[in-house]
DNA sequence: GACAGATGTGAACGATCGTACTATTCTAGT
DNA sequence: ACTAGAATAGTACGATCGTTCACATCTGTC
C-alpha cells in the first residue's frame, strides 16, 4: 500500500521538475525511469500509458499550486489584499521549480494538440483565471476597486504581465524582469482604483 | 541555381507552418520531407543538420516578420502612430500562420535548452523589444507620450498583453481574446499619455 | 511461515528519430 | 549535345521512443 504511493509521488515530483524545464515533450518514460532509479517497465506499470503519466504530473502541479498559491491567498482579507496575495504567492510559485511555472512552460507546445492532456490544462487555467476574476470582483464589492472595473479584463491584464515575467525572466534572462513585473502590477492596481 | 533556392524556400515555408503549430520539437526531418514530397535524405542535404534547419526556419520567420510588421510600421509617422501600427501589424502577423506567432510558440520549450537556436531566438526577441522601446522613446520625444515614461517598461507592458492574447486565443480559445487585447492596448496607450 | 497481491525487472516489438554513405537524376553553362 | 555539379533518392546505422509480456521480488496478512 504505502510503498507504491511513495515511489509514485517520487516519480511525479521528478517528472514535474523535468516538465517545468523541458516541457511535456521532454518527459520520456525511459529518461524519467533512469532519473528515479527504476526500470522503464517498472515505472510504466504505475501509469499504463504516457498520457496518464502526463495528466498525473499536471494534477500534481495543480495540487501544489492550490496549496501554495490559492489556499494562502484565501486566508487573506477579501478584496485588494487577496489580489495582492495571489500576485505575491505566484511570484514564489514561479521560483519553486527549476524551469518556472510548468503550466506556462507547456501551454504553447500543447495549444495545437487536441486531447485529454490539453483539455486538462485548459480546464485548470480557466479555473485559475476565474479565481482571479472572482478576487477582483470581490475587491469591487468591498469598494477597493472602482465600480465599473471588468473583472474578466482584470484577469487578462494580470495574467498577461505574469506571462511577460516568465518570458523576460526565463527566456531573455533579463535581470530587470522582476522590477518590470512589479511596476506593471503596481500600475494595474492603480488603474483599478 | 534557381531550382535549389525554390525547393529550399518551399521547405522553409512548410517547416514554418509546422513550427508555428507543433513547435521546434514537432519539426522532424522525416515528417517534413513527407509533407514537401521529398526523400528524407534529399531534404537533409539542404541543411546538413537539424539544428541548421531550425535556425533557417527561424531566420525565415524573422525575415517575414520584418517585412510584414516592422517595415510597414516604419513608414508610419514617428511617435504614437508608429506604435499603434506595430500593434496592428502584430495582430495580422499572429493570424498569418495556423499556429500563431512562431516565436511565442517555441519560446517556452526552448528557454531551458542552451544552444545556437536559443541564442538566435533570444537575439531576435531582444531586437524586437528594442524596436518597441525605441518607438515608445520617439513617441515621448514627439510629445505624444508623457516625458517620464520608461520605454523599456512600455516594451514589457506591450509585449505582455501580446503574450496574453496568444495564450487566451490559442490555448483557451477565448472568443473574447481579441477584445481583451484591444482593451488592454487602449489602457496602455492611455496610461502612456 | 506460507500465500496473495502489489511492485519491480528484463527482454523484445515496431516505429521513428538524425545522420552518413553511395548512387542516381536533373539542370545549367558551354 | 556534352559535361560538371547541383539536387534528389535509396539504404542502412545506432539510438530512443511507448508499449507488451513473462518472470522475479518484495510486502503485508492470516
Amino acid at each position: 500500500m504505502t510503498k507504491g504511493k511513495d515511489t509514485k509521488s517520487t516519480i511525479l515530483m521528478a517528472a514535474l521538475t523535468i516538465v517545468s524545464q523541458a516541457g511535456l515533450e521532454g518527459l520520456s518514460i525511459g529518461k524519467l525511469a533512469q532519473t528515479v532509479g527504476l526500470s522503464k517497465s517498472g515505472l510504466f506499470a504505475h501509469f499504463n500509458s504516457l498520457e496518464n503519466l502526463q495528466i498525473a504530473v499536471l494534477q500534481t502541479a495543480v495540487d501544489i499550486f492550490i496549496e501554495k498559491v490559492i489556499v494562502p491567498a484565501l486566508k487573506e482579507p477579501r478584496g485588494e489584499p487577496r489580489v495582492r496575495a495571489i500576485s505575491k504567492n505566484l511570484f514564489e510559485w514561479e521560483k519553486m521549480l527549476p524551469g518556472g511555472c510548468p503550466f506556462i512552460s507547456i501551454s504553447s507546445e500543447i495549444d495545437d494538440k487536441p486531447g485529454i492532456v490539453r483539455d486538462f490544462l485548459v480546464g485548470s487555467q480557466k479555473d485559475f483565471l476565474n479565481a482571479i476574476a472572482t478576487a477582483a470582483q470581490i475587491a469591487v464589492e468591498e469598494g477597493h476597486f472602482r465600480k465599473d472595473l471588468d473583472p474578466q479584463q482584470f484577469a487578462y491584464d494580470f495574467y498577461a504581465i505574469v506571462l511577460g515575467h516568465h518570458h523576460f525572466h526565463r527566456l531573455l534572462n533579463d535581470p530587470q524582469a522582476n522590477i518590470r513585473y512589479i511596476n506593471a502590477f503596481k500600475a494595474l492596481i492603480h488603474n483599478s482604483h
